[in-house]
DNA sequence: ACCTGAACACCGTTCAAGT
DNA sequence: ACCTGAACACCGTTCAAGT
């Protein structure tokens, strides 16, 4: 009765805040929505088109600034990306799954890689410098989010990885590589 | 009969190479090895520890090169972990996973590190590289051999994206924001 | 337009028991 | 040391049918 993609989607986001990504099945999805699986198939073909669509929200909300420098709108928007991330338990390894699976319609990546190239930086650069940006920021928060389950469930202790410095450091160096093909030695 | 933890491995990337990821249940595998699904949790406590000791069986080929200069070695040994998780699809994401779950024992990233301070690299910047390379190639590989597994079902056409291309370009920016820490403008 | 009933073909994992 | 039999508690997805 009334239920839409948003609220199946609002419910996906729930499972994850108080559970894991492994608890979000479509069966459990179907229960806290109150209706019987099989009719999660109305609104999605599968559960992969779900995630997607679940990730796509997620990574919606992070915007790339058009005003200023390419190095702090750029490093801006990643750490946008990441805080984003966190906001949401296992979210960064929904959306990795989802851009792999190519259902993701939200590119970030072109974006940044819009935002590079509108700032002076060569083609070959601002694409190596927004794909290294992704990646990094995606595969360090999946096992930043993944370790925060793991204690969360008890199964081991805090890990003592300083995952922002880690993010800060990488951007850092890949930041400084876009720059130093402005400005040659 | 006198299977063994090896045995099964092989059995594991067989699976891989033949089928994918999702074929790799622990029931089939059982069946490729001649043996019923229970069998295997007696040489491991559980599928995700199968799964790092495959990750690390394919990690573990990776050789990072002492001699020469630190920038070609590092571009070398991440080249290096590209090919060798091409060798075998779907294994970026699986060493993804194992990474994340901290079931891997074989750190790549800290012999990558190791490597940039050995070559001069201040701390905070080895650190920043070798977090930037490993996560590049894994993720951009995981989006590779995702595609191609979508490929090889027929359920999408070729993306038309130059993998290598992304890949060669990401790692130039990566190893030139390294480079500039140590010949300042 | 949106949902249910009922079923199909699977999973990972455990436990006692066998050799 | 290594494996089987049997079971438990699940999955994603489909299809016809209901309102």
């Amino acid at each position: 009765m009334g239920n839409s993609r948003a609220d199946i989607l609002a419910a996906a986001r729930g499972i994850l805040a108080e559970h894991s990504l492994a608890d979000l099945t479509m069966r459990r999805l179907a229960t806290e929505v109150g209706v019987r699986p099989n009719a999660l198939y109305w609104h999605f073909p599968d559960k992969q088109t779900m995630l997607a669509a679940l990730a796509d929200d997620i990574v919606g909300r992070v915007r790339v600034d058009d005003g200023g420098e390419w190095d702090t709108a750029l490093a801006g928007a990643t750490a946008d990306l990441r805080a984003a991330l966190l906001s949401v338990p296992d979210s960064a390894e929904v959306v990795s799954s989802a851009r792999a699976s190519g259902l993701s319609s939200n590119d970030l990546s072109a974006r940044l890689e819009q935002r590079a190239r509108a700032g002076g930086l060569p083609a070959p650069v601002a694409e190596g410098l927004a794909t290294a940006l992704v990646q990094l920021t995606l595969g360090l928060t999946i096992e930043e989010q993944t370790r925060a389950q793991m204690e969360r469930l008890g199964v081991i202790g805090p890990s003592g990885r300083d995952f922002t410095g880690e993010f800060t450091r990488a951007v850092r160096v890949i930041v400084d590589g876009a720059r130093s093909a402005l400005k040659p030695r």
